[in-house]
DNA sequence: CCTCCTACTAATGGATACGTTTCTATATTA
DNA sequence: TAATATAGAAACGTATCCATTAGTAGGAGG
């Protein structure tokens, strides 16, 4: 059977899923009226949709409808910083609360993700090497889903997915990551996968501020130079 | 002029305050058709209104209706933990970001809430007592309000105030605070003032690390004190 | 006496209707 | 020509309506 799924559930699914793709970009106006005859439902559904994507930080509201949120190259570093903390506080806590079996789950992710790498690095520039890259960014994502489920902190993972989710309305701006970034990245997973396995908190939260704030340089560096050819 | 607001905005409030207020315990149920009736407006603001509520993290999503959130103990203590990463975390940055009009009004507070204490150290525990109790509960969250602006993130301040919202509702629940913590706090208070003028990023994290991990133990301590009594 | 089934009540999700507010484009005047 | 006034269109806020669904009480059967 079909997954029982109310209208206003699947208008903000689909709403989002446009924001995070890019079909919707930062700056987009969002007006119930039209929005309800274009997805086909009554203005209800689409309202609520759009008060929950408002909370949840995606969109702003304006006097009359929203506006897919913008963010200032300062406010990009500032929701950057915040991650930067509550991701350190999640490595920190998850070197004493991971059990085995998560442990066991995140190497799995890393060594998986160190073969793509590999694979990426004979690749080159082509095509194939784009689609390694489709296949690596999703275990990626798996790999901080994972840590955080370690954590086991209920509020620090609901609060960092907020901030993950503001961050992604501009991942389809950015341009790829270069090889060396992401073998950089790939490098310091090891070193928290062994921390945590270690339980040494500290080393876990270090690294992991390492990690971001290398992630964020190359982040930041990618945005700039993609706005600047955008003008 | 009486300050325009719509009815969505002002049950989303009322209904907030009932909550924090303690008219609305922890577990109460809030049904959409009935709460229309009793607030005396159509079911569209009040469903709004709930769904926002929903979103801050205040109530919870039943299969019918909402309830207000519950917190196991153990819950309890996760926000907390929480609550101490982010505002380290602020406390921190503040030391840095912290404009010299900023670092005065926080040392006025400081300062106001020395008074008090004393005030409150010679009133012993009457009526008196009280009466300068509920002058120093909204200063101190004053003080940490204005640390919250010192800190100059918007994402941060949002983040901790969501935090703080959802440990409001067991406020009420809670019985007062010992004048011996209320004066280790403020000893606490001023030392990272101290931190704050010195610039000193470091001491000013640690120190609010000091006071938030003596302000939950002593939390913790009369929330079981109490939930102990109520069975 | 307990369990299960059924019929009823009441709440929800979604659509629609209506009055109000805001934006826009056109016309008028300095 | 530029600024402003004004009329019309469009979106919003709130109320109401209807179909569906989830609880509930009461009765039949074991």
């Amino acid at each position: 059977m079909t997954v029982r799924e109310g209208a206003t559930a699947e208008q903000h699914r689909r709403l989002r899923q446009m924001i995070m793709d890019g079909e919707l970009p930062p700056g987009s106006v969002l007006l119930e009226t039209p929005l309800s005859k274009q997805l086909g439902v009554s203005r209800t559904p689409v309202r609520e949709a759009l008060a929950r994507l408002a909370q949840e930080g995606l969109i702003t509201r304006r006097t009359r409808g929203y506006v897919v949120h913008e963010l200032r190259p300062e406010e990009i570093i500032e929701v950057f910083d915040a991650r930067i903390v509550l991701e350190c506080a999640i490595a920190e806590r998850a070197a004493t609360t991971a059990d085995d079996f998560q442990l066991t789950r995140i190497e799995q992710l890393t060594e998986e993700l160190e073969r793509l790498l590999h694979r990426l690095r004979t690749a080159g520039k082509g095509a194939r090497a784009a689609k390694i890259r489709d296949e690596i960014r999703p275990l990626n994502v798996a790999w901080h889903a994972e840590l955080r489920a370690a954590a086991n902190s209920k509020t620090l993972t609901g609060l960092l997915e907020q901030i993950l989710d503001v961050q992604r309305i501009y991942d389809p701006l950015m341009k790829q990551t270069e090889y060396e970034e992401i073998a950089l990245g790939q490098r310091q997973h090891n070193e928290i996968v062994t921390a945590l396995r270690k339980r040494d908190p500290q080393a876990a939260k270090d690294t992991m501020a390492a990690h971001l704030t290398t992630v964020r340089q190359s982040k930041i560096a990618e945005f700039t130079r993609t706005v600047h050819e955008r003008t």
